[in-house]
DNA sequence: TCAATTGTTCAACAAATTTTGAACAAAGGT
DNA sequence: ACCTTTGTTCAAAATTTGTTGAACAATTGA
């Protein structure tokens, strides 16, 4: 099992990052990491959204987009949201980002 | 030829207005768009983007996800940026995005 | 009326994404 | 050593997305 690779913060893509956010899934783990006061959670805080296979496959997206840091400790994998790289490359997304989704969970 | 069908800015919704940007050719259509000042465009602006057809399928995308207002006029449509919709929508998304597309054109 | 301009629609195709299940890998606990 | 927990990898299948070219529709101008 080789080491999660993340792009530097410099490296992420607007594209990139936007094609990732665009899905139900992927939108609502990073909905709960930005809720989440910044503690890193494992994979298996978000089984109720999908399959084992599947969430495995959808984080993978949003570490290589670059919108979460995965470390492994142990048998688990500690996701966190790399809010501080975010708001360096993309100044003020995050935050629009997580109103917005905050005033769609309300509808 | 029907009238062209856009969303109620309270019916837009957030992961499809993002899958709808996570595109290069359609990003740059918006970036075009922003970068206008609000004038309209019609679709052979953006000809450089790719062919007649896949474009038709791009604008319908963003017309369909909420981003764009397309209003015919004569033979040709007129394509703008649904800024004041999207604003009210979801506050600030589109000034980092914008923000964002511009630090990427330098590199 | 005829031709040119502007853009859409359709069907076929190609390509990328997502889902699934089985097998595997690493670490921890007993 | 064995079993459990946690998550990955692989290949196959299903689905969605994007592209292409031919045909069409509406408007404009000559």
């Amino acid at each position: 099992m080789t080491e999660p690779l993340h792009p530097e913060t410099e490296d992420m893509a607007l594209a990139q990052v936007l094609a990732a956010l665009g899905d139900e899934t992927r939108l609502a783990i990073v909905g709960m990491l930005a809720r989440g006061a910044g503690e890193p959670m494992t994979c298996s805080r978000f089984l109720h959204l999908g399959s084992k296979t599947g969430l495995s496959y959808h984080l993978a997206k949003l570490r290589e987009a670059g919108l979460v840091r995965v470390r492994p400790e142990g048998t688990k994998r500690l996701i966190s949201l790399r809010k501080a790289d975010l708001d360096e490359r993309f100044p003020g997304l995050l935050d629009s980002l997580m109103t917005a989704d905050g005033s769609e969970q309300q509808a």
